[in-house]
DNA sequence: CTGAAAGCGCTTACAG
DNA sequence: CTGAAAGCGCTTACAG
């Protein structure tokens, strides 16, 4: 592979002079300049990247922190992967994977890009409210952004769709309708349970949404074995109130649950409306559904740009260690599908 | 950060010690080995990767060039990004992301990365018969292994799923249940036009098919948008002849599929059969369809080890440059779902 | 069994 | 406007 050498010496100037060149951090004449370039192209040189970030301490790779996922693959991190992988692309930066599920510590690759300067800012992904992973970062002076609203707003840079809103949002379009029992279906428990952001804020919506709008909404935890999502959902469509209508924040089980409710003899939307929260297209297989999507693309954009920031400050002592973060919320936006009727 | 420097003065010998008892190249005495591996836990010790690859020509980094996604988000690609990085997990490996979707040339940001050495090897998706990053790579002496079956099987490692015995199978399959009028719907016509080894492969089984098992297969190319796709099938299921069977090689459209078959009318399997060819269980949103999963996670592991033995072989010249590649075809296997029955 | 030293390919003060 | 030189943090022949 050709080096910098190769490149000086086939434009008769100094190795220096090429690094300057390409950097553009000095003025270089337009002779020099032509000549440099034309080596370079000639050549088809690149810099070493190991060289470059050992003299520079800079990597131009963004880590990608994905979330165990213990109920198997989830289809937002490969959504994520696409979206940040072309964000970070438009600002230079190429993604590395870390944290593979199945690891046993969630921490523990993440820990060890940083220490060895694979890259220079991680991405998390899959965040919780009290996420140990920022206060393990902050220790080694590392850079991150997050994609979820954790409990601690200035703990480090982050961006979420708003899920409280969006849950909020989606009850209130149920109430307009003329629905006054919603049943909330949240994430599946695990999120629940260790806390996930978009499933704590996503259920705290759901709670605001039964205090402000005179509403009941009952709020059931979804499971990533179908058999007992339908065993809960039949739980609540058998009691003597049955809910007319349902809030799915977990968009993947939507096409099983409309079968699932067909099959009870239960039509969408002449029996029960619905709406998803926070789904992609995918998830829906075609089907028509009243929604509010991921913004996917927006927040992948919103991270790069926060990690990209957070990379520029811990390189300027004096913008660093500032007690906020900056972050982006991104409110929701409702599509119109075919699922919601007027209540019977 | 802690350096080789820090943990030598820690535990009291030279920088050079400490790079032997981490790499286990050398015999160390007992005691010293303790003391420095004391240290390097204190210390919380991890070899900068920038030094270390520019010193040992490794980075412990396998790059996943991504097909340019032209229709949208690639649920498989998505797949492959989690497998991949579990298994190269496995070999020390870290995942670096390339070639995200939009940008320009498909494969400016693999060069990139190979001219830079960002990583060791790269592992191709999207491959198409006649591949041109193959030899671009091999122009630079670097290491690729296939996620496809390639025309010429001797140009580089590879592994797949056995599209062509996929096709074939399938097509049994409903030829066994009396079928004798089969609709092989294969994939999206994108990728048809582009040569990717799925697509052409499936179809040359779908063809071989029809000359062995006494059958008429008509040959139909998915669409990205459904309603082309309907339209192509309303086409075929509207003429004198219809099928009475289908062999889907785009398993997401499978649910849309069986909807708009069941708005006409047609159930699945009373009026017509259905097989998945190459289909995760996300594809399906939980249909027990009869099919022929894609072994994601065993394809992931066979192009981690071939490209790590590239890695390898590359390292040594005896091995390298011999004139065949190894690879690994994986033989289909036939879940058996409720979506075959009889032929009427 | 261990250490001192060279050098991988860059970037960036220092010098002119 | 350009160059010579130092040094980032490692690994590995060379030496004892």
């Amino acid at each position: 592979m050709a080096t910098i050498k190769d490149v000086a010496q086939a434009a008769g100037v100094a190795p220096s002079t090429v690094s300057y060149v390409l950097s553009g951090s000095r003025k270089i004449s337009a002779e020099t300049r032509a000549a440099v370039q034309a080596a370079v192209d000639e050549l088809g040189y690149h810099p070493n990247a190991g060289a470059r970030s050992l003299r520079s301490t800079r990597t131009d790779v963004l880590a990608l922190a994905l979330p165990l996922s213990g109920t198997g693959y989830l289809p937002v991190g490969g959504r994520f992967m696409y979206g940040l992988s072309e964000a970070a692309g438009k600002h230079g930066y190429l993604v590395l994977l870390v944290t593979p599920p199945g690891s046993g510590d969630a921490g523990a690759g993440l820990e060890r890009a940083a220490r060895s300067r694979f890259a220079d800012a991680a991405v998390l992904m899959g965040v919780e409210m009290e996420d140990p992973r920022v206060a393990a970062m902050r220790a080694l002076d590392f850079p991150v952004a997050l994609i979820g609203h954790p409990a601690d707003e200035s703990a480090a840079p982050w961006t979420d769709l708003d899920w409280e809103e969006s849950a909020l949002a989606s009850v209130r379009a149920l109430r307009d309708a003329g629905h006054r029992r919603v049943l909330y279906l949240a994430t599946v428990e695990e999120d629940v349970g260790t806390g996930r952001t978009y499933s704590v804020r996503g259920i705290r919506g759901a709670a605001r949404a039964a205090a402000e709008l005179a509403a009941h909404v009952d709020v059931c935890h979804s499971s990533g074995d179908p058999a007992e999502l339908y065993r809960r959902l039949d739980a609540r469509f058998d009691s003597a109130d049955p809910p007319t209508a349902l809030a799915v924040q977990h968009p993947a089980a939507i096409p099983g649950i409309l079968r699932h409710l067909a099959a009870r003899g239960v039509q969408v939307p002449r029996d029960v409306s619905l709406v998803a929260v926070g789904s992609f297209p995918e998830d829906l297989g075609g089907l028509d559904v009243t929604r509010i999507e991921l913004p996917v693309a927006e927040m992948s954009a919103a991270v790069t740009r926060l990690a990209a920031e957070a990379v520029e400050a811990a390189g300027d002592p004096g913008r660093a260690g500032g007690d906020s973060a900056p972050h982006r919320l991104i409110p929701p936006r409702m599509i119109r599908g075919s699922t919601v009727a007027p209540a019977p």
